[in-house]
DNA sequence: CATGAATGAGCCTTCATTCAT
DNA sequence: TATGAATGAAGGCTCATTCAT
């Protein structure tokens, strides 16, 4: 087909990554094929691979696109804590976190994929490298903040923030973990999330 | 080709198993093929079709073999907290699975590959349904243990069974999960699970 | 885009047929794709769709670039010795024909591409039939010249002007193919080819 | 298809050695797929894939197998002449050589592929290292005749061995080579080799 | 003139699977 | 029991080609 405009181009570009990800969903990522891929997106396989260099390509563009931002801006706001309210603040940004992934249908679909359609082994590919370069960044990120809140004596003395960072990354994890599962059989997390996550705040900040 | 004795086929049983769990890891569920857990053993691919139908059967298998017996016992114990001490049994039972996580070497191999390894989609295959049923099965029993928790008064009384149950599944889910990671930024799980674990003990129960 | 003069046109044309040429012995005509000779140049496939119909139209148009007008020359002074000196007009011929091919690149790259790399089948392609179209207008040519030295009694009279034709066909044809070839080991045809040719017009002629 | 008999699968192998055989020559290396031979062949392409690891691994078989034992016959015998009549051993090879060259089907077809039939290029793929092996051992046995050629005093004194095995190694490519060319136009090989031979032999030697 | 987007055909390769031995 | 030979389906990828801009 012939050259398109600016904006037809783009618009090809978001199907694909549409089509790509329900297929993800649906079937996994490694039993999702290009083909499907351009199929369920109303073009062919060579579309894709114009976009595209390959499936793990595709991967990488559908979460830089549906968890980019978020990430930034999480990430951001954890590395700089607001200095008033430091612990307000670090609470409203968990819970925001939270509720950005249950409410935020393209997020929770990129991290339901890396989560659980993806297969991570002890191969250093290119993509798990792209990916964890993300989690680490995250983890960082959670670590920094909870060690600024160390600094205002906002931790629980007996465990140092480290511990912490980890035992919070498990529990965030484990939440949306779980909530995203496939036959999910744990309580409603839209109703509860604020509350499940105050069992933790409560108990780790004082 | 000369008989074998029963311990000799049961030995090449074994070996298959091994040479799987290795290369899930190493490489993903996926990407590896029966050819490759065939060589790995030594063997060709006519074995493995002896043994087992085909990769699935292998995921069972393994599965069974590696976690059936902790799981069983797990599940068991929970549903069976020692009415004298429920809320002591229970504790120890969440610290020793832990523990058992941590070092058990083929029980962490088959957790690690359940968790990282394979793909889970909205399909509901064969596999998905049968390792589905396992985590229905832990999730229920858990349920029942802080049930009856529950009745003893042993929760704290702002959140019921249901929730809490929720908020324990995904925090242990996270705590393995994030073990198992490769490349896992996470504090040494050895070393702390016990006072992990105490975080949300002593914020959950009374 | 701004139109471009007729200058920066033929520009364009020689900068992809130096392009093709380089790319064809470096990795052979098969293996170069339309789209590698358009990014050498700077281009992309567009601009070689412009100047070629395909890829055998590139190769025609090297060689007829690189080749045509020495083919021309050659196999005219080949049909038109001279009648004074005929024996010494063919022998300053043969070499100044050898000369050539060693020491003007275009020409050397030119033979090199279709000695070598390129694959000649019992398929009567378009290609072929233009490239033997050329070797047979020299091989007659070399006839020509053989037979009319024949009148003037100028070979040697156990063998007839074709069987002299089609050795030194051979000679020829096999001192510049080994010449060209990759990773040549024979001796340095620009210092010996004169006494390499006087091997065989010493013993030919008389 | 089950397992064969050692025969059947020997008869397969040669089966497609001979299909790829008469591709290459119609219709050129890169342009021959191995679904074409398996299918000239009467099987599937995975039958090839059992036999072969790629499309290089059946040239350096069909090479192997058509002309492994003439040029490891020729180059012994070139590096052993005959102490008592070193020349007359020489001239018998040289001419039996050709001979062989013209009379042997698989020998003529083998040589006819890598002369014409594949593209060279400066990359220095697997296949090309190993066929330009065979070359350049034909080539030193040639060298190594005609020292020992030298050191009987049997080569004209005005021009070295090293010049002369370039000539002689020029002169025999030449003769194959144009002899092999599709829609030839030389002599006919199979009745003038002797005299066309004799004119270099006799003009070298002495 | 030249580009960029997209098509579609086809090739190489891998694999699960089958079956005679 | 286990092997070795072969099938056939499918996937990833490349490319020549087309065409609106």
């Amino acid at each position: 087909m012939a050259r398109k405009t600016k904006e037809d181009t783009e618009h090809t570009y978001h199907q694909l990554l549409d089509a790509a990800t329900l297929l993800f969903i649906e079937h996994g990522v490694a039993k999702t094929t290009l083909n499907d891929i351009a199929q369920r997106a109303g073009m062919t396989r060579g579309a894709v691979y114009w976009h595209f260099t390959n499936k793990d390509a595709v991967i990488k563009a559908l979460w830089e696109r549906n968890a980019g931002t978020a990430h930034h801006s999480f990430t951001h706001s954890l590395r700089n804590l607001d200095p008033q309210h430091p612990i307000a603040h670090f609470r409203q940004l968990i819970k925001s976190l939270l509720h950005n992934v249950i409410s935020d249908p393209k997020l929770s679909q990129a991290m339901r994929i890396i989560m659980h359609c993806i297969e991570f082994s002890d191969e250093k590919t290119d993509l798990q490298q792209f990916l964890y370069r993300f989690r680490d960044d995250f983890y960082d990120a959670l670590h920094t903040a909870l060690t600024t809140l160390a600094q205002y004596h906002a931790l629980r003395d007996d465990m140092n923030a480290a511990v912490l960072t980890s035992s919070l990354w498990a529990y965030i994890n484990g939440l949306i973990h779980t909530h995203l599962e496939p036959d999910s059989k744990t309580v409603d997390l839209q109703q509860h999330y604020a509350a499940l996550l105050d069992l933790w705040l409560n108990a780790a900040l004082r």
